[in-house]
DNA sequence: TGTGATAAGTTCACGGTCTGAACTAATCAT
DNA sequence: ATGATTAGTTCAGACCGTGAACTTATCACA
């Protein structure tokens, strides 16, 4: 039954409507009038709570601006030393990280490629390490929180159950790891999966659907489910691993333990494996070559990628599905197959066409999302604000 | 991003406590003491509360009663003359209706066996009400509203988007039909699947576990998915369609035009077709002597059923499975089946070990779930509190 | 039979919160 | 200058939960 356990108290609509105010300032900037007509609070209430959040140096006053009529407003954003978050990823192939405001614009960025697959695991933590380093503020600005999105399966506590491509992840707990040796508390630590942050900031790009699921195409395959705006992330945070959903029965051998994983028909290194490219920039240059060894082979991945997909949606129930990482760059060959395969075997397909569309973040998705984890678990309700 | 969209206000924090307060009397009876000490109330803030309750004749009290020592209790409980909620089953074989109170006690019960498949859908409707005033309560007391179970995929707004199994519901809104022929107000009637409320039933059942994946074993085969307590309802209201997951792309053809669903290998008619068994009630007696007719399409229908099940729970990342309807009844025979497939197909399965076990409410779950799920819009936050 | 311990329930001043209306401030058009 | 217009502030009013003091009711024991 829905959880009525916790009374409400007076402080905690004041914090509801603290973080509704400061939110809507994040988003677009406007005046105490503007935000009050935004959010349905009285001028009044917006005023006395702009004034607290003045004080406590999260937001800041323009000087006044004329309007055309009437007494000029002043503009409201968000103060130039307001808290900041960080967001790491540590991927089979690269690291990055990335600090933003918490409207969840870029403030630096950092990224480094390299093959992580047999690093140990305090060289992995260590890597991280240097890659947050790269980006913590300079000014004595506070940070949030850290959101760290690794390739794998992560339970809520920050633990990792399981992670093919990166070994010797498996069972740590990754949250602490880094907490320790960044020496910042543990509970400021987020970690995800890369899917499920990547997801979250295709969420908070301009005009993003609020259902879907985001599929993120590295060298793994994961998928992260948006319903109603909100990332779902099952019982113990570990809902959407794609990857390793069997397409086959008696297919190919995965480094999972199983077969017919669809990460061994539609993963980086398959497609790059079957069109016989090197890298992902000359896949994405024979395909717009219009290589039929590349086109080919990205048909049926796609295939591949969409049966996986469709039971996906036949027990979701979501409309859209965004393909981001790789699938994005080869859209053009890879997203028919898909979209020919979801309207062939999802079952309210015919009520409600599936939507098959390109990620609209790039390469740095994760740690965006990340970010943006950090953030949105900030300015929740019943958190302190800060 | 979470929706911050609506201010909060002191009535809501009122309203709030005010269902908390109901709420904890409705599981289980105690003292305006006691209830302070479970939901974390002060005992003046109960005390006012509980008088209101009193007053709007949701609470009785009781006669004092002595504890040993200290100033005896008055004990609260639910108004005899308390809101009460209907729910209602259409299936293809029987149509079922309850009345309950608040705490889901059944007041009043109804059952009708027959074959629905062949109606026209006002017939069918017409069934619903006959149901529906068999039930309904002779005392002037209010009903808070009306809960019904559809074998079928419904939407949101009651609409249902498909039923292979009852064809003349397709494209119907049945909270509008349902509300126009009983002349009571369309928002008071909510209209879902019929797996989706068992699994709420089963939710309300003690000692439920909050995760869980509720299988219907009807004519069709339905699932419903319970996360933390809450029922998972998808984007559209679509989720947890298991009957038509394909476990074999050309395998069986299927009621729905696909083909190779579950539900051709698992579902009733098939158990029934396949041990040539000519009712549910013979199949269980075969079960019970041990025919190896019996037993055998049982261990069969388990591994299709898991299989199918076994792909839900990747993606939906819970760790319990909970057999309903006749599976429920033949679940010796079947639980190890679908519990060995589950052990092998589930990725996390080695980290935690699924569980399959079988239903606690018997075949009134979906009435009784529709019930609990009017009850629990009652009292959810923001809503009037009747 | 009375006294004290114990626990249930009530009362009330207080601080915090939003609302709504009145009010002040600042700019533009005429 | 004057009036229209819009931004922002102030303040009384109502509501709500808290916490502490207080009242009520019973039992055990003397």
């Amino acid at each position: 039954m829905t959880e009525h356990r916790v009374p409400a108290r007076q402080a905690g609509v004041r914090s509801h409507n603290l973080a509704l105010v400061l939110w809507s300032v994040v988003r677009s900037t406007g005046s105490r009038a503007d935000v009050a007509a935004r959010t349905g609070l009285t001028k009044a209430a917006v005023s006395s709570m702009v004034d607290e959040l003045i004080e406590r140096k999260l937001l800041v006053e323009d000087s006044p601006m004329s309007n055309g009529r009437g007494r000029p407003s002043k503009l409201l954003r968000l103060h130039p030393m307001a808290p900041v978050a960080i967001g790491v990823e540590l991927n089979v192939d690269y690291v990055a990280a990335v600090r933003t405001d918490l409207a969840g614009r870029e403030l630096a960025t950092h990224r480094i490629e390299l093959d992580d697959r047999r690093l140990a695991r305090a060289d992995l933590i260590r890597h991280l390490v240097v890659a947050w380093r790269a980006v913590r503020p300079a000014a004595p600005v506070t940070v949030l929180g850290t959101g760290v999105a690794l390739p794998g399966i992560v339970g809520r506590d920050g633990t990792v159950w399981r992670a093919p491509n990166l070994p010797s992840l498996s069972g740590v707990n990754v949250a602490n790891s880094v907490a320790t040796a960044l020496r910042i508390p543990k509970r400021s630590v987020i970690v995800d999966n890369e899917a499920n942050l990547a997801a979250l900031a295709e969420l908070h790009a301009p005009d993003a659907e609020r259902d879907f699921v985001y599929v993120s195409g590295e060298i793994g395959v994961g998928a992260g489910i948006v319903i109603g705006g909100e990332l779902f992330r099952g019982a113990a945070g570990l809902a959407g691993e794609l990857g390793h959903v069997s397409i086959a029965a008696d297919g190919r051998a995965c480094g999972c333990g199983g077969c017919g994983c669809v990460e061994q028909y539609a993963g980086q290194d398959a497609l790059l494996a079957a069109s016989g490219c090197p890298t992902v920039e000359a896949l994405v240059e024979a395909i717009r070559a219009g290589r039929p060894a590349a086109t080919l082979t990205l048909a049926h991945a796609g295939a591949a990628l969409g049966t996986a997909l469709a039971g996906m949606l036949n027990i979701v129930d979501v409309p859209t599905v965004v393909l981001g990482g790789v699938y994005s760059r080869v859209f053009e060959a890879i997203g028919p197959a898909v979209e020919a395969e979801l309207q062939r075997r999802v079952l309210a397909a015919d009520a409600r066409r599936p939507t098959v569309r390109a990620s609209r973040t790039g390469t740095d998705a994760a740690v965006q999302g990340a970010a943006a984890s950090v953030v949105q678990r900030g300015l929740a309700v019943g958190s302190m604000l800060f």
